[in-house]
DNA sequence: CGGGTAATTGACTCACCTCAAGCTAGGTGG
DNA sequence: CCACCTAGCTTGAGGTGAGTCAATTACCCG
């Protein structure tokens, strides 16, 4: 208890989050395209390399077994990721990737193979401290989601779902400062609901609902945020 | 697509991710008591040293500020930590803790500084490995905290929970590759509720009703697991 | 033995899920 | 160019699992 510094704001700490592996450095690692729907890779694989989003979208989506066998297994949607994230983290601990990632746009993304990653940060020291930071930075989130899962009622989860989604493509798209305003949603409802922990009925009311309060501007997959602070707050 | 192995089964992946951080390695880190009931940290402090549990329990706890700005911030039991696991790394992306955490019984920490870490880690490669190994696994447990949150009703949270306590603890004490059939649980109904998003009230009528069930031993916070099969499923 | 924290159980409520119907938009082929 | 078709979205009506409130019991520690 040294500092009087802020009690941890989460929406300040993600920007935070926001670091970028291997750009730094000039390092000539391969792109490659991938097609909107087509999976980066898939659950189980071998983990080869990571990746980190050049340009265009994704989701990554894990399963987990149904309790009772033959039903379906749980699944859900445990990130969105956009230009300048890192995919892959998940699979290190185990060699084998953990979900599936699938493109939600035409994406780039720049490969950086695992075998080359350990050794490389071994002799680079901000390299290092960059991958550990990405990854300290993908637990926080993931234990945020948990939380925001755990804690919070439909409508201001859809609210922070939109907050977080426009500060992340104002990181990535330019470095103006200013959250975007104007979004446009790669992802469906049923996406988000997953996401969310909700169903798809229940995100397209609960975005009707922003509507019709004037939080937000709503046509389909765009949606343009009208007042911050009624989005937070209530 | 090289081995016909196992499609990722999230209760083996569990036991795989239980990595030892500086436990092949001689170095003699200091160590710390911490008495029931203490923070080991506090969110907001700066990030001194990361910490492997000896002996104990720990549980961390996040908070969210509330949308409402004067009611209580959302706050939850975002993990419990036992013998050989190591806390403190959400911390690393912003050099502060993001969690408190706090010792449910009388525990020993070993310290080991992010100042010292990260050099050694350039040094050797097995322990820069085991701690990106270790990393990644704490991703993959949030991921399925939160997959767990989103997807499950209360009864599986309930069970899953003891499903995996039970063999946290079988990995932690003995090695003897049985689980742990009789558990002696360190944190009140509340933790656990807040950990699985629940209310206390229900995690104690999934308790009740497991141990009707004939699945569950119940006497307080002494649990046996009578029917893992019945406690998997259903 | 007494006081306070933790756990159990019941009755009632409500937020979200489920099921179902209709709508909209974009792409495709006749 | 339009008709169709599918996938996605919206909205409504009704059911239900978990939350809330409240009362009681069990337990631990001084």
């Amino acid at each position: 208890m040294d500092t009087p510094i802020e009690p941890a704001n989460p929406r300040a700490a993600l920007s935070a989050l926001h670091v970028r592996l291997a750009d730094a450095d000039a390092i000539p690692f391969p792109t490659r395209s991938v097609e909107r729907g087509d999976a980066l890779y898939c659950a189980g694989e071998p983990l080869r390399s990571l990746y980190t989003v050049q340009s265009g979208c994704f989701k990554t989506v894990a399963a987990y077994p149904s309790a009772d066998d033959d039903s379906a297994p749980h699944t859900q949607v445990t990130g969105f990721h956009l230009t300048d994230e890192t995919l892959g983290l998940d699979g290190i601990c185990t060699g084998r990737h953990e979900s599936d990632a699938i493109a939600l746009e035409p994406s780039v993304v720049r490969i950086m193979p695992v075998g080359i990653l350990e050794p490389l940060c071994r002799e680079y020291a901000a390299m290092q401290h960059e991958l550990l930071a990405i990854m300290s930075a993908e637990i926080v989130r993931a234990s945020r989601l948990a939380l925001m899962l755990g804690t919070m009622p439909a409508r201001e989860r859809v609210a922070a779902f939109l907050l977080d989604f426009s500060e992340r493509l104002e990181a990535s798209a330019d470095a103006s400062g200013e959250p975007a305003a104007e979004l446009q949603l790669p992802m469906t409802r049923g996406d988000i609901g997953s996401y969310l922990g909700l169903e798809l009925e229940t995100v397209s009311r609960m975005l009707s609902k922003l509507h019709r309060e004037g939080a937000i501007g709503l046509n389909g997959r765009a949606v343009r945020i009208v007042d911050r602070a009624l989005l937070q707050h209530n």
